[in-house]
This record gives C-alpha cells, structure tokens and sequence, in this order.
DNA sequence: GGCATATAGTTAGTTAAACAACTAATCAAA
DNA sequence: TTTGATTAGTTGTTTAACTAACTATATGCC
C-alpha cells in the first residue's frame, strides 16, 4: 500500500521546492542589499571551502550535490571574482585543489550572519521539535532517492 | 529569542533545498526513460492548466512562483512543442490566455502517474502524520517569507 | 613497457531563473 | 480628450543545471 499522503492538488509544490526556492530568494536579496556581489551558488561552494580550504572540485561536486560541469564553472566565476585559486596538485596533477583568497575569508562571517538571520526569518513561529522532524523527513526523502 | 534550531553544518542544506532537488531530478529522469520529452519546469505550468485552461500568463506567474520572463520564455518552448497556444484575449488585448493542445492533454494522466510514483519513492517509509506536519511547516516557512 | 580502463576536469549546447529595461494596451483623472 | 499611471507581456544579459562528448592524467594488468 503506498503512503503517498498528497492529494495531487498539493503535488506540485512538494515537487517543486516552493519553500526552499523562497529561502533562497530571501538569502540572495539579503546579500544583495548587503552590497555582497555573489550568488547563492556561488556561496554554497564558498560555505564548503570555509569548512575545508584545499578541497578538490570532485569533492566540491559530492558535497553540494552539483555535477561537474557545474563546479567547473562555478570556480571559473568565483576565480574571476578572485574570491578562489585553482592550484594543480603535486601528487595527482589531474586534481585540482581549490584555495579561498584572503578576500574570501573576509566574507564567512558576514554571509552566515545574514544566512541564520534568512532562517530565523523562515522558521519563524515554527516549534524546534517540528523543525527537528521537519529535517528528519527532508533527510529521509534524500535519502530514499539517492 | 530566535528559534534558528540549525546548527551551521545543516545551514546549507535547507537554504538549498536538497531534498526537492532531488525529487524533481528523479521526475525528470522518470518523464526521460518514458520518452517524454518535457522538463519538470515546462509539467509544472502545464499542471495548472490542466487545472485551469485558458488563464493568462500573469496567472501562471502567480500559480508557479515564476516571474513574468520566465513563464514568457516557458510558455515559448511550450508553444514549440507544440503543447500550448497563446490566444489574445477578445476584452484586453494585453492579455494571452493560454490553451492546451490535444497532444498536452494526453499527457496528463501518464506524468501524474509519474509524478506520483516519485512521491511515493521519496516519501517511503516516511509515517503520513510526519508528512502532514513537513507540509505544514514548509507552507509555513513560504507563508513567512512571502 | 604497452594497452585498456578509470578518474578529474573542460567544452559545447539547450533550458531555465533573476533582473532591468522595454512595448503595447488599458484605465483614470483633469 | 489627452496625459499619466498601471498592467500584461517581451527582450537582453548574466548565472546556473544537465547531458554528452571531449582531453589529460593515472592505474592495473598482461
């Protein structure tokens, strides 16, 4: 028996991502208007490299869920930003290992100060027991598709 | 008090909206391998028409969270297809009302059966009165950014 | 060593999203 | 009735996702 709870009027905004796509849209005005000149993309491969400067673009690819062609040109963007540098490595010179410049370092704080507040401003009124469970379920149905 | 129950690690997963990604791409893939040649973007506006014939483009904006270029740019690609016709409105002539073809007609019951199965995949082993409170609070975390 | 295979990354082409600037039609108010 | 504002839709530009086809380096096996 299948538990699939949607009625199909309710279908589309499930498939569609209409929260997460407001999140988002919320970040991007917030650095927007924070005079912050990169995107959401942008920043979600910048949010990795902060947790570990030096990673490959391989690794870049598992951890944001991109495909390659994908991260390539999202470290062409930011090296033209100049916020990352492509640096061949010694061992495998098929790798590359991308390192954040100091501007870049410069922009972890201010970027997740204006994140958590673009999350606060979502999950507003919501209890944290729902939001713990709310997660749960997110991360369950990622995993149910991997 | 803010209630950001987010640890920074889990920051990133929410503002991108992984699990959504995630179903959409297995839509995809299902509408793919059943030679169904549309994109998850071109379903969504033809759901609400399948809904709703004949509304305007501004109303597909609302109804898809879309902004006016791209529904334009959607409903051109739909229009190559074949799948859609734009019609001046006789009473306002700035209005396009946008009617489905016999050919998108058929479509209907195929890809909602899809659309269904990759909710029943994404949503397995998930209990409905998690889901029902996942739904909950993600209208509610769209209704507090809106 | 030499050849097949796998891995890391790039390039090309199509579709789409966001924003700004634009045209055309309608409405409203003097 | 003409002028100014509003509404519906289009066009141009940049960024990004996905697929497929590609290059270059590394690995493993004979």
């Amino acid at each position: 028996m299948p538990n699939n709870q949607f009625k199909k009027g309710e279908l589309y905004s499930f498939v569609t991502g209409k929260a997460s796509t407001a999140i988002a849209r919320r970040l991007q005005k917030k650095f927007n208007a924070a005079g912050l000149n990169i995107t959401i993309e942008q920043w979600s491969v910048l949010y990795h490299l902060w947790k570990e400067d030096g990673i490959s673009q391989q690794e870049l690819c598992n951890a944001t869920f991109r495909d390659k062609p994908s991260i390539t040109r999202l470290v062409d963007n930011l090296e033209k930003l100049q916020l990352v540098k492509r640096v061949a490595s010694e061992n495998d010179r098929r790798i590359n290992r991308i390192h954040l410049t100091k501007q870049a370092l410069k922009l972890q704080e201010q970027t997740m100060t204006l994140a958590e507040e673009t999350l606060n401003d979502a999950l507003d009124g919501v209890p944290s027991n729902q939001i713990n469970l709310c997660k749960e379920v997110l991360q369950r149905v990622y995993d149910n598709l991997k």
